[in-house]
Parts: C-alpha cells; sequence; structure tokens
RNA sequence: CGGGGUGUAGCUCAGCUUGGCAGAGCGCUUCGUUCGGGACGAAGAGGUCCGCGGUUCAAAUCCGCGCACCCCGACCA
C-alpha cells in the first residue's frame, strides 16, 4: 500500500473523547472513527488489524475442530420468548419490528438461535459432539458505551457452541475451547489471565473469563500472590478475618447522635470495624414472577455486600433468577428503615412479614457486634446472630478485598493471600449445561432409542476489545507497537527524498515490490513529506519493523532497518535486507508464545 | 436512569463575564526556499458558532426548551 493513496490521516493531537491511551492512539493513527456513542468505523488501517485477529481466530477455532456458520444478526423476538430472555436481556436488547409489524431483535448472543439451528439438524448422538461458531456482529444497547472500543453497542465478536452427549464430552469440548483461547490470546498480543467467574444472566454451571489485567479495566479481579487462584471478584471466594471472640452478653442500648457510617461508628465507641454489623437494603425482583420485596442484607463491618454473590443466594433454582437493585430513598423511608441506625434486630413490624434477611457467613461467630437500633441516634450493643435475629438464607454475601485469606491455599494448608487488580474480559467460557436444551425442548435419539438432551457450552471472544488491548499493552510515548501476527502492515517502508534521487527512488521501488512478492505486508511511505514527519507517523502506526530508504543508505548500498521496538536501527547490506526482516518477524512472533505472554500475564497493572 | 461536564474550521482551543465585522495554533491548497525526527516565507480555501424558540435595533454571547457527546455511578450476555 502507497501511503500517498491511504484514506485518513494521522492526527498531531488526539481528540478530547479519548481518554484511554489506546483510544487516543488508534484515533490519532486513523485506526477507527466513531459515529455515536458507542459505534465506531475501522478505517483502512484498523480494518486489517480487525481482519488479521479475525485471522488468528478462526485459525484456532478451525484447529480445535470448531466449524465456522453465519447466523442472522436479526431474529425473530419471540424466539428470545422462548427462553424467558427477551424479559432478563431487558433495555439491552435491541428491539425493533418490520412493516408487518413483526417483532424483531438485533442479536446480542445466539444462544436462541444456535440452539433452535442445531435442533433443525441433529438428530441422533451420532451428531455429536459439534462446535460451531462464527464471527459476527452483535448489538447490544448498553446504558452507558466508554472506553473507546471497550464497550460498545455494535460490535464484532466470535462467539462458539458446542453440543455433547453428557458431562465428560462437555469437558472435552469446554477444554479444546479453553486452549485455543490461550493460543489466541498470546498471538493476538494480549496477555490475559483466566478467572473464575460468575455466570451471569447467561446462566449455566460456571464460566471463566479470560482477563487482561488493567488499571482502565472496568472489572475488578481477585488473585493470589501464592497460587495461581483468581477470580472476578463477583464470584471470589476468600477466607474471611477472625471475629473477636467472647461470650455473649447482654444487649444494650448506646447513644450515637450523628454516627451513621461504619467507620464514624468504630471511631466514635472506639472499636474495630469488624466488631459491627453493617447492613444494605435491596429491592429484589423475582424474574419468573415478577414479584418483589425487599432485601436486608447484613455482613460484617469490615466487608462489603457483593450483589451478584447476594442475587444467587436468593435465587433458589440457579442464576439469573432475581435481579436486585439499592432501595431508593422512598422506599426505606416506606419501609420504616432508618438510614444509618437500621438493624436487623427489632425490625418495624410492617417489613417482617415479607423481608428478606440474608446474613454473610462473616457473622458466624461474630459475637456481641454493634448493631443500629432501628432508631435515629442509637445503635445496639452485643448484638448476637441466632439469639436476637434469625436471618432467612445465610450464605457466602461478602466481597473479597485486597489482603483477605487465600481460600484454596487455606484449604491446602497454605498462607496466601488475595490482591485486587483492575482487568478487561477478552472472552468468557461458560459451561451451560441443559439449560438451553430444556428450555427449547431440544433432544437427540441416543444409542438405545431413547431421547438424549445435549449439554451445551458457549464460548465468545471480543474482536475489537482484542485490537484495543493489544494496544494498550504494547505502546511507548511515539505510539503504537503492535504484535507481530495482527500489525495492519509487516513492514513500513520509509522512503527519503525520493523526489531527488531517482536512483533511491528506484531502489524503495524494487525494495516495495521484492518485499510484497514474498507475501509481506508493505506500507509504503511515498508522500513528499519530510523525513521527520514520515518518522514519527512509522513510530505512531506501530509496525513491527521501518526500513529507511535514502539517497545516504542507496549510495552506501545499505538499507536502514529498525524494530518498532528496538532502541537503535541498524545498517543492513541491501542484499540482506530481506532475510533480516524475515528473521525479525519470526523473532516477534516468537516473543507471542503463549509461555511468553502467560508469563507477564499475571503481572498486570498493580493494585487496583 | 441519577450526578457532573462539554458543544465555535478536519484536530486542539480562544472569544461568552460586560450583546456590536467569526478568531488563533496545527492540519489542508498553491508558489518559492528547505530536506534524516512533526521546517520557513508568501498567498489562499475552509463555519448551520449543536438545534429550535424567545428577548433585543443587533445574539456565538442573554433567557427557555430540546439534542448530541464525554466522565462518575447504576447497569453490563
Amino acid at each position: 500500500m502507497r501511503m500517498s493513496r491511504m484514506f485518513g490521516h494521522t492526527l498531531r493531537e488526539a481528540p478530547t473523547e479519548a481518554d484511554t491511551p489506546s483510544h487516543a492512539l488508534l484515533l490519532r493513527g486513523g485506526y477507527i472513527d466513531q459515529l455515536m456513542s458507542g459505534v465506531y468505523t475501522f478505517m483502512p488501517l484498523g480494518h486489517r488489524v480487525k481482519r488479521n485477529i479475525e485471522q488468528v481466530i478462526r485459525e484456532e477455532m478451525d484447529g480445535a475442530g470448531a466449524q465456522e456458520v453465519t447466523m442472522p444478526a436479526i431474529q425473530p423476538a419471540e424466539l428470545w420468548d422462548s427462553t424467558g430472555r427477551r424479559a432478563a436481556m431487558g433495555d439491552v436488547l435491541f428491539q425493533l419490528t418490520d412493516r408487518r409489524d413483526r417483532e424483531l431483535a438485533l442479536g446480542p448472543t445466539h444462544e436462541e438461535v444456535v440452539t433452535r439451528l442445531f435442533s433443525d439438524h441433529a438428530v441422533s448422538y451420532r451428531d455429536l459432539p459439534v462446535t460451531l461458531y462464527q464471527i459476527q456482529t452483535k448489538f447490544r444497547d448498553e446504558a452507558r458505551p466508554r472506553g473507546g472500543l471497550i464497550r460498545v453497542r455494535e460490535f464484532t465478536m466470535k462467539d462458539a457452541y458446542s453440543f455433547d452427549a453428557d458431562d465428560a464430552g462437555l469437558d472435552g469440548s469446554y477444554n479444546a475451547m479453553f486452549e485455543a483461547y490461550r493460543r489466541i490470546f498470546a498471538r493476538c498480543g494480549v496477555p490475559t489471565v483466566p478467572v473464575q467467574a460468575d455466570s451471569g444472566a447467561i446462566g449455566g454451571k460456571g464460566s471463566q473469563e479470560f482477563i487482561f489485567l488493567t488499571n482502565i479495566g472496568e472489572d475488578t479481579i481477585i488473585l493470589c500472590d501464592t497460587c495461581t487462584y483468581a477470580a472476578n471478584q463477583e464470584k471470589a471466594e476468600f477466607v474471611r478475618p477472625a471475629a473477636i471472640p467472647g461470650d455473649p452478653a447482654p444487649i444494650e442500648e448506646v447513644a450515637t447522635p450523628g454516627v451513621t457510617s461504619i467507620e464514624a461508628l468504630a471511631e466514635f465507641l472506639g472499636i474495630e470495624a469488624r466488631q459491627t454489623a453493617k447492613a444494605v437494603f435491596f429491592m429484589a425482583k423475582q424474574n419468573s414472577t415478577g414479584v418483589t420485596y425487599p432485601v436486608f442484607a447484613v455482613v460484617r463491618g469490615d466487608m462489603d455486600v457483593n450483589e451478584v454473590k447476594l442475587a444467587n443466594a436468593l435465587s433458589v433454582g440457579g442464576r439469573g433468577g432475581v435481579e436486585l437493585r439499592p432501595m431508593v430513598d422512598s422506599e426505606i423511608a416506606a419501609y420504616g428503615i432508618v438510614a444509618g441506625y437500621a438493624s436487623p434486630v427489632g425490625l418495624p413490624s410492617e417489613l417482617q412479614s415479607d423481608v428478606r434477611v440474608v446474613a454473610d457467613l462473616s457473622l458466624d461467630a461474630a459475637p456481641n457486634l454493634v448493631a443500629g437500633a432501628n432508631k435515629p441516634g442509637f445503635h445496639l450493643r452485643n448484638v448476637n446472630l441466632g439469639r436476637d435475629w434469625t436471618p432467612a438464607v445465610t450464605g457466602d454475601i461478602a466481597s473479597a478485598q485486597a489482603g483477605h485469606g487465600c481460600a484454596r491455599c487455606a484449604a491446602e494448608g497454605r498462607d496466601g493471600h488475595l490482591r485486587a487488580e483492575r482487568g478487561i474480559e477478552m472472552g468468557h467460557v461458560f459451561r451451560l449445561d441443559t439449560t438451553y436444551t430444556n428450555k427449547m425442548n431440544v433432544a437427540v435419539q441416543d444409542a438405545n432409542g431413547g431421547q438424549l438432551t445435549p449439554t451445551m457450552g458457549c464460548y465468545g471472544i471480543g474482536v475489537g476489545r482484542i485490537l484495543s488491548a493489544a494496544v494498550e499493552a504494547h505502546f511507548d510515548d511515539a505510539g503504537i507497537q503492535w504484535p507481530a501476527e495482527i500489525a495492519p502492515y509487516d513492514v513500513h517502508l520509509v522512503g527519503i527524498g525520493l523526489d531527488r534521487d531517482a536512483e533511491a527512488a528506484a531502489d524503495a521501488e524494487a525494495l516495495y515490490a521484492e518485499l510484497t512478492k514474498v507475501g509481506l505486508d508493505v506500507l509504503f511511505d511515498d508522500r513528499d513529506e519530510r523525513p521527520g514527519v514520515k518518522f514519527n507517523d512509522a513510530d505512531l502506526l506501530g509496525m513491527p519493523v521501518r526500513l529507511t530508504v535514502s539517497s545516504r543508505n542507496t549510495k552506501a548500498g545499505v538499507v536502514e532497518t529498525k524494530a518498532r521496538a528496538a532502541a537503535e536501527a541498524e545498517s543492513v547490506a541491501r542484499a540482506d535486507v530481506l532475510a533480516r526482516v524475515q528473521a525479525l518477524r519470526a523473532e516477534a512472533i516468537a516473543s507471542c508464545s503463549v509461555e511468553a505472554i502467560e508469563r507477564i500475564a499475571r503481572a498486570g497493572s498493580g493494585p487496583a
């Protein structure tokens, strides 16, 4: 590609909407262009990167035995009703009607479509196992797009779906995808850590996320400093710091005027936060029935309520059953709760009937806590669970935090501690189990003439997120440093003063042809620009290798060769340039091995 | 959806307080000089000042109502 013909220009200054390095560099380099909130065009350079990422994904998916299909982005809304997910997805689902007033949806994901597809074509256990995948545009009406390509409303996703006869089969399909994912992220130069994750509204029996650790991330990830345990904070298990032991003492009221936070309470009474109980109120909605009810969540004062865990604790038949939101002030008032002095002890009578009180495990064996008195200006000392109040449910509803003990280490006799980091979800693999096949009544014939309900897995990767993360992981003050396999071009050929030196111009043209002939993608800067402009653009755009042809170099019979990440350029004899470029490329590809990338993955970005 | 911010040239922004010719730098076009890390000079092109309504002799500027975008939170298969 001749740069003089390339659509799009570099910018010296980044547009103000860019708030992360990757977003700023992609805009400055002319890789992407925003059309509206959360919707982007991939310009020629960005499109090439995207295509290269998709190519890596295709190779690994095909290598893992998955078969590519293209499913429709536009779908009948009733298909979403068949699993109850039209309601569950809520406003995130883009919905529209056609000219006959038929209700349609733009696909945010394809479990329903693929399950229906499978059902239409698979009839026997002999058709199992099968894994289908597609690389396709998804639509989600996100409440708040952000971070450039990180959270968008229209995006390209690779989604794969496996169908197996039994759990052992699912394990095999799941592991094949898991290993393919490791290779995909490594080849794209994006260091990721697999973490235990909550399955969210997609349902199923457990999932793992591949997380790129970065301080611009929107998820909080908990990692052990001793073992390999890593989990999304939504899911992370941990060892609760011990409570202060003691025999239950008589309950007593204490005046605490104006003391409405745990921090203030602990200071006012001269005690530790773990000697208090914290109450937080939510409204829960049972998705299946639409019934709402108040929830009173209680954790020890040194803990925070984890809404995802709380929702899971309240969901009887699996996840996705309950939706939580914090109570608004008017509801708190209506229920007679005194903000700042709320307590599970002596709840107002109008609450007693329908409220669900949920206690965290941290309250077990935590005697003589200070809790609210349910009247302004007073707390209660020596509150004891079981004696003074009884929860409807006791479970893990608190968030793991940095410094907490690692549960896995504790179980195996070690003393590991957790740390917290921010991260972005690059991919997510789920064991769906028979959630969808059951709801949609899908079965095939088994070997004994009976019916078999296939068990499913689903596996997603965000292509745009990989692109952004690759930049976020590889840039310097001057610009991007693309990982070799996804760079838009392999070589950036810079011609200096070619309009003034016919010999050098011929040399550059010959080199351009030579490199192209062996299959390298070359971006040839043939513009009539000053050297400084060209070098700066080359650094900004970030191709792995830069070659410089000029009068000086041509007279000396050399081509200046520089790896983008290298500090210095080297003069390579004209005859050796091709070999040198290929060696640099091989080296760059090798640096993106699974081992090399995963070694740096857990290092992350520092504490969250 | 709650809170905050911003909308003026392709990009970054000034002008708005106190109403009176639409501005700067970068980028772009042409010419000349220059030519290995974002050159210099000269001459140009480029505007729905986010939109609608109001006040006024006069509105980028004041008032009202919208819209868009960004940030924090809620939400996030």
